[in-house]
DNA sequence: ATGAAAGCGCTAACAT
DNA sequence: ATGTTAGCGCTTTCAT
């Protein structure tokens, strides 16, 4: 057994076992110039035999380029970042681009950080969720020197590239949707989160939109924490309970809508004869129910793969100019949603 | 409006700015050394006009350090691995270290790959689940000159340190519960993937354990892709259909485990009466089912909170031993699995 | 408490 | 097709 080496490789390890200038070794180890096959099957076995890693620290500095793309979102545990991660992974696979994911917890203090932290090592593109960021980290963003692309949201101005869905829009949608159907004794179902700027954005967007058709939200009930499932199967018990005449719930995203779906049916409730259902993001998980949750899809994957192109596309070309892309997300009536008036 | 720079700002900029020398303007940023209040106050306030961000490749490749953990896993969208990181994150947090994800969507190839680009930034510590990776990938591991923990399981060697819980065990544990429950006739769901390890693991162990009860596994139905809720809700069918007399489904995830319990109770079979069931995991999603599906904690977050620990020990101390940690998973009974004789 | 010099491991740019 | 030279932007080390 040979002892590790307490000294990381160099390339002028490979070099010296090579009998190869280090240039030339580095050629080799990039696909880069002209090398003779001789020569490169010489450093090749080299480099294999030692077990060299090509320092991308050096490589990086020298090079002055990075091929990273550093990814900002609020968290990994909401389902829709992982597809969102997913589309971007998809997307940048084959470009010699890397995704590296920073999680910030919905909290701006530490998005900041983590802004920080990613474009202090200058990737070559950035990937943040929201419109909303503090104003240092906007300045930050400014000042990347490489693209940046706002995701999920377009309702607001974007500091460079943006790709998402209007919010308000999807909220407004749907409460036509539902006042369509005939339902008229709404509640609300959401999240005890004031940063999270899309879910308020759908909100505002719902009540305007029902505020046209001369309809109030009747109730409401937020939760923090714990299964969205149970947490969604809690708060429509209370809703119910305290306002018997409700007859349509929205829900601010599926898994507490499917929570809610799952206690009604439980109750011998009519879905959606006597109340009415909808949720939002339109994820996989629904297709398991007794029935089909109405949902909205959020455009996850196509919003990341998206973003990725827009990166991939500025960094090959950077006098590109910004885009702003919004996409349009489909309402999935489900089996929770009367078609046409009740 | 000032134009942004076309070239990012070096200590140079910020040294000029001050009037103090680079030298002392990276004392001041990095918070080393003796520097006057004075002194201080202007590099800060330059520092923070200019809006420097470091540059950390050039820090990197001086000091020979980077703060880096790599975090190599085969899934985000597996609901287990957000939640290792999860554990991850909260114990790095304050240490100065920051983790770094890359996904192998289970292919041991893309994991050569993905160690390969991460290792090649040099971090000051590897957490990658599983204990089988490529000859390659582990004499990458071995020579990687920092700490490496493999995650999740503990059936086998490592190459440095391990967290995880015996898989193997886990199934055995499980069976040996079942059959004390009197359960007989029992079928098995799981994943088509020959390179899920753990899975195979456990259900060696599953049918160790049936075995020296003088049980064999009645039958078994395995998916890809898709809802795992909803390919849980056909299995089970499939599996009941063609064998009316099962009386117990051991399913290798919660969320199958889930599907499979919503269609029993919609189909009006007594559960756990007629129809036991259990998974694997301990996910919250279960808190919210109409019925507690049994299951085994998996210890994610724990698993990822000890990992993160190790590394940080060995980073402050690179003379410290290899740690090899077997959690102890618990069942969870729920409402799913008779207790006692039936 | 502050500064000057050297160099981390690689690659761009220019030889040959 | 291969080699040489000069940095990339910081930090280490040693002066002062």
């Amino acid at each position: 057994m040979n002892v590790p080496p307490r000294r990381p490789l160099t390339l002028r390890d490979v070099s010296e076992a090579s009998g190869v200038s280090e240039m030339t070794v580095s050629r080799v180890l990039r696909n880069r110039g002209d090398v003779s096959e001789a020569t490169r099957a010489k450093v090749l076995s080299a480099a294999k035999t030692l077990g060299y890693v090509p320092n991308k620290i050096a490589g990086a500095l020298a090079s002055q380029r990075v091929n990273l793309v550093a990814v900002v979102i609020p968290s990994l545990s909401n389902m829709v970042f992982p597809e969102v991660m997913t589309g971007i992974s998809n997307t940048l696979d084959g470009s010699g681009l890397q995704p590296v994911v920073g999680v910030t917890n919905y909290l701006p203090e530490r998005e900041e950080q983590v802004l920080y932290e990613m474009l202090s090592w200058r990737p070559s593109g950035v990937i943040v969720a929201g419109l909303e960021q503090t104003e240092a980290a906007k300045a930050m963003l400014k000042n990347a020197g490489c693209p940046v692309v706002q995701i999920m949201d377009v309702d607001g101005t974007p500091i460079d590239n943006a790709v998402g869905i209007s919010h308000r829009r999807a909220g407004r949608k749907m409460a036509e949707q539902i006042l369509k159907a005939g339902y008229q004794n709404i509640g609300f179902l959401g999240t005890k989160m004031p940063l999270d700027h899309r879910a308020r954005k759908r909100f505002e967007g719902f009540t305007e939109a029902l505020a046209k058709g001369g309809v109030q939200v009747m109730d409401q009930e937020f939760y923090e924490g714990g299964s969205a499932l149970a947490k969604g199967r809690e708060m429509t018990m209370t809703l119910l309970e305290r306002n018997p005449e409700i007859d349509f719930l929205y829900y601010s995203n599926d898994m507490i809508g499917a929570g809610g779906l799952l206690y009604l049916l439980e109750k011998g409730i009519d879905v959606p004869g006597q109340v009415g259902l909808a949720g939002f993001n339109g994820v996989e998980l629904l297709d398991g129910l007794p029935r089909m949750l109405a949902t909205m899809d959020s455009c996850r994957a196509e919003i990341g793969a998206k973003a990725a192109d827009i990166i991939r596309h500025h960094v090959e070309n950077p006098e590109a100019e910004p885009e702003i892309v919004e996409l349009s997300p489909k309402i999935a009536p489900g089996d929770t949603l009367r078609r046409g008036l009740g």
